[in-house]
DNA sequence: AACTTCACG
DNA sequence: GACGTACGTGAAGTTC
């Protein structure tokens, strides 16, 4: 068919597909000949999903995919310096580009680039020649350097965020039509691909010109006219840079191509070539599902050479089938399938429940994997229907007796030759746990996976499954449904719960599989031994002890907080003249700005105005301007204080109280954070309230049993002794060693004041220095913070640099190390992934930071983690036990007696737990408090 | 479900 | 006056 009126044709970005399927995936490799392949194989998995979601009522009857061709282009003989700031295209995508033109021919859709030009001049010319012919383009890309071709039959799809690009995006991105988008980007210019542009004028300023003055080349002509002199001379000086920046930014859609539209007829894949290819490249899941959509038989495999690692996935991994599942209903299979486990010397394990919270969690069944697409379930607890009007349902036919059940099992879980992997494990072994069962030792995949790809996505199974295995696990939700309907997991029926359960066992021994050589290639195996496994049973038991708290003592202050919020609630209807929700920053918001007059609002991007704690203090101080609005803001300050210790604390904390236990047992998520840190919830205890003289009342609600006293040890400033001592601060590391107040240290040697003159604001001032630097400081961050001019944040700022400057250098080396790994590392081998580091805009700023920060943060993270994991034997002896943790403390409840001994000993543990794999250049210092309740103690 | 606010280190 | 900014979390409440 000859294209003309009725086509479509869909151009594709071929460059922003490969960096985008580069950047989204691991690094993995071909494993016959270890071969980079991931861009490749996401690549083709983009291609396979586009030519998919492309059938349908809009198809395109012509496509191609576009590539650059080269690095030097007509551009280049323009402006020598255009796109001169580039990286250079990393080590391992090199290989792919030419797999990429191969698997673009391979799906059988054109593949198409032209030497000295760019594969946006090509689209350009494509587009027009489409339009020409009285057809339609949808150009599949997202670069803004593309949005000049929109209008008059052209669009652009992002595929991504799966949406399409019209004359309307592009105005919102650019505040002028496509017709004049050149004109912007011309004096805006670009860092990314080198255009000057008009120095000191970006998007917004040039598209506010543009439109005043119709076009670039009338703008400057009437440059002189410009009122603001910044403006006016920057266009008047850079008129000739601006004219360069605006050929190099304007697409020739004129390119010497050789090739007509005609070519570019949608074809039929050739299934054989494709498959071989894809077969070639050793994608299997890609392999099979094509075979599958085309209703023939993938090609056999390629062989793997066998590897010594006895955990190298089988050479043909079944397809993820549950109907293969089985059923476990007698002693004799089950016996069976324990066997295997103990002859394999591994079993992936799942456990399922009735609820979330493993304290309150009965044991509903039990499911075992000890060979891919090989899994049972053993249905324990199930339960026919919803009951009577009694409550009580039966219990379900066909299921073998509990603890039978759990006799057969309790040997293998505590095999010490028996790995059991699980998925999350601290869940499972919970479980087992207060079932009598201590498994180990353990292997958990969910951690292997924090280990090596901390930073890069979530560990959680759907996820993992989704990324590693290519395959969307059975939803729970399919099963209990949701929300008020939901019911627990006994009231499942057997046969779809074993489908269910199964696959995760199923999934979990998979990713086992793949996980494990893994390690050792991304070289975490140390951290994954030492600082995450470790953890699962020492967090378990912490959790399952407790911390006592005194539900009366709760219930009294969220009485007296009600009667407070009630008073408070009054004298601020009366204040605005009219009632009004004080919890609704919306409400609040419109109340002090639009009807009390307060000047400055902010509106945020929902357009509510801001009425955070800094806003409404900044009014508090408006008293001679607007007292009534002082008054209001004071009010609702201290309600919202209140406010939030009621909801938050002494409510919310009561219903944690275990009915069983009497105690509140939290969770903790140990690859939740990306630094290392953990992170507490349901309910979280590591934001009780401390800074605050009321909030720290509530501390006084936990307490210790009869006999029993509460002991906290907190490493004194361990963040800024970790910083003195991966940054290599000479004067830090002495004034640490003499014991030296570090604030005031670094308050003497920023301001020149010698320590004995020292005053309470300047060492605040240092303070405020000092953390703002492990953030990752900034002159606008500082000034904030500080409540100063921005320039004299800076001036601290550039005088904290002159005097350390080994900060300067850490700071540098470690986004430089970010930049060029795409990760950083802590003292200890924690990897924390950075992929945004190389982003544009603000994001790289929050990337900066933070690579800035997790090494810091994420070595505090380890050293507190290994003395954790020490502690159990360390304190052994003692009638004490480890409770809780926050970040850089340890709460433990202590016999009387052996307060004293128990605080000897931790402190020991924690003072040296960076040793013997780290000599910290400066000591660590734990201080310890004791008392009747944590508010006591700390 | 998204946004805002605020508690902690 | 290109942009928007301290790092890391979780929970509750309101709004859509």
């Amino acid at each position: 068919m000859a294209f003309g009126k009725g086509c479509h044709l869909h151009l594709i970005d071929g460059s922003a597909f490969i960096f985008r399927a580069y950047h989204a995936l691991p690094p993995l490799t071909r494993k016959s000949d270890g071969l980079p392949v991931g861009a490749v194989a996401g690549f083709c998995n983009m291609l396979w999903k586009y030519i998919e979601d492309a059938k349908g009522a809009d198809a395109p009857t012509h496509a191609a995919v576009i590539f650059d061709k080269g690095s030097h282009t007509f551009r280049n003989d323009m402006y020598d310096k255009y796109k001169a700031n580039r990286d250079e295209m990393p080590q391992d995508l090199r290989p792919q580009m030419p797999l990429t033109r191969e698997a673009t021919k391979a799906f059988n859709i054109a593949c198409e680039e032209l030497a000295g030009y760019e594969a946006d001049d090509i689209i350009a010319t494509l587009a027009r020649q489409a339009r020409e012919a009285g057809g339609r383009v949808t150009i599949i890309s997202s670069d803004k350097d593309l949005m000049q071709l929109v209008g008059g039959g052209v669009e652009m799809f992002d595929a991504m965020k799966n949406r399409a690009i019209g004359v309307e995006e592009v105005e919102a991105k650019f505040g002028v039509g496509p017709d004049r988008v050149i004109d912007v980007q011309a004096l805006a210019g670009d860092s990314v691909d080198n255009i000057p542009g008009a120095p000191g004028i970006g998007v917004k300023t040039a598209a506010l010109l543009i439109n005043e003055y119709g076009d670039l080349e009338t703008l400057l002509e009437r440059a002189g006219e410009i009122k603001q002199p910044k403006r006016r001379e920057s266009l008047v000086e850079n008129a000739d840079q601006i004219r360069l920046s605006k050929q190099l930014v304007t697409l020739d859609p004129q390119t010497p191509i050789t090739f007509t539209l005609d070519d570019l007829e949608i074809r039929e894949p050739l299934v054989e070539t494709l498959l071989e290819f894809l077969n070639q490249m050793e994608f299997r899941t890609l392999t099979r599902r094509v075979a599958e959509k085309f209703n023939t038989e993938p090609p056999p495999a390629i062989e793997v050479t066998a590897s010594t690692d006895a955990a190298t996935p089988a050479k043909d991994v079944p397809p993820i089938t549950p109907e293969n599942y089985v059923c476990i209903r007698d002693a004799e299979t089950l016996t069976q399938w324990l066997d295997q486990a103990r002859a394999r010397g591994w079993v992936a394990v799942d456990t399922e429940t009735t609820s979330l919270d493993e304290m309150q969690a009965d044991l509903v069944g039990v499911s075992l994997c000890i060979e891919a697409g090989q899994a049972a379930y053993i249905p324990l607890g199930h339960s026919t229907g919803e009951g009577d009007l009694f409550g009580g349902s039966e219990r379900a036919e066909g299921q073998m007796d509990f603890d039978a059940a759990l006799a057969l099992l309790k040997p293998v879980l505590e095999d010490a030759s028996i790995l059991k992997i699980g998925q999350n494990m601290k869940y499972d072994f919970k479980i087992f746990a207060r079932n009598g069962i201590r498994v180990a030792p353990i292997d958990d995949t969910m951690l292997m996976s924090y280990a090596m790809f901390s930073g890069l996505h979530n560990h959680g199974m759907d996820a993992l499954s989704d990324r590693y295995l290519n395959h969307q696990p059975l939803p729970i939700k399919e099963l209990i449904g949701s929300g008020k309907s939901q019911i627990t997991f006994d009231k499942v029926a057997i046969d779809t719960a074993t489908r269910y359960a199964a696959e995760d066992a199923d999934i979990t021994l998979r990713l086992w599989q793949q996980f494990k050589p893994r390690l050792h290639r991304e070289q975490v195996t140390t951290v994954y031994e030492t600082l995450e496994r470790p953890m699962v049973p020492v967090l378990a038991d912490m959790e399952m002890a407790g911390v006592k708290v005194d539900a009366q003592v709760l219930s009294r202050m969220s009485n007296a907080f009600a009667q407070k919020l009630a008073g408070l609630e009054d004298e601020i209807a009366q204040i605005a003249g009219t009632p009004f929700n004080v919890g609704s920053p919306k409400q609040l918001g419109e109340i002090l700005f639009d009807q009390m007059g307060v000047e400055g609002g902010k509106k945020g991007k929902t357009g509510a105005y801001g009425t955070g704690a800094d806003v409404l203090e900044d009014v508090t101080t408006l008293e001679d301007v607007n007292p009534q609005a002082a008054k209001l803001a004071a009010r609702v300050l201290d309600w919202r204080q209140i406010s939030k210790l009621k909801s938050t604390y002494t409510d919310a904390l009561q219903t944690h109280v275990n009915p069983d236990t009497g105690r509140v047992h939290t969770s903790y998520s140990i690859a939740g954070a990306n630094t290392g840190r953990l992170a507490s919830t349901d309910p979280n205890l590591q934001n009780i309230p401390v800074r605050s003289e009321e909030g720290r009342r509530i501390r006084e609600a936990f307490v210790a049993g009869p006999g029993m006293k509460v002991v906290s040890l907190d490493y004194s400033q361990i963040e800024l002794r970790i910083l003195a001592h991966v940054a290599d601060l000479p004067e830090m590391k002495q004034a640490f060693k003499e014991g030296q107040d570090i604030h005031a240290m670094t308050a003497s040697e920023m301001f020149d004041v010698p320590l004995d003159q020292m005053t309470p604001d300047i060492r605040r001032q240092a303070k405020a220095i000092n953390f703002g630097v492990i953030y990752g400081i900034s002159g606008f961050g500082l000034a904030r913070n500080l409540r100063i001019p921005r320039a004299e944040a800076q001036g601290f700022i550039d005088r904290y640099f002159e005097r350390f400057p080994g900060i300067r250098q850490y700071m540098d080396d470690t986004v430089g190390f970010a930049k060029e790994h795409k990760f950083v590392q802590t003292l200890f081998g924690r990897k924390i992934h950075t992929p945004e580091i190389t982003a544009k805009g603000p994001a790289a700023g929050f990337a900066k930071r933070a690579a800035i920060n997790a090494p810091i943060q994420g070595a505090a993270a380890d050293i507190i983690r290994r003395a954790m994991i020490r502690m159990p034997a360390a304190i052994g002896g003692l009638p004490a036990t480890m409770l809780l943790q926050v970040h850089d403390e340890l709460i433990f409840e202590v016999e009387e007696g052996a307060v004293d001994d128990l605080i000897t000993v931790a402190r020991a543990t924690m003072e040296g737990a960076a040793e013997p794999v780290v000599k910290l250049s400066v000591p660590l210092v734990v201080d310890a408090g004791q008392g009747a309740s944590w508010a006591e103690a700390h």
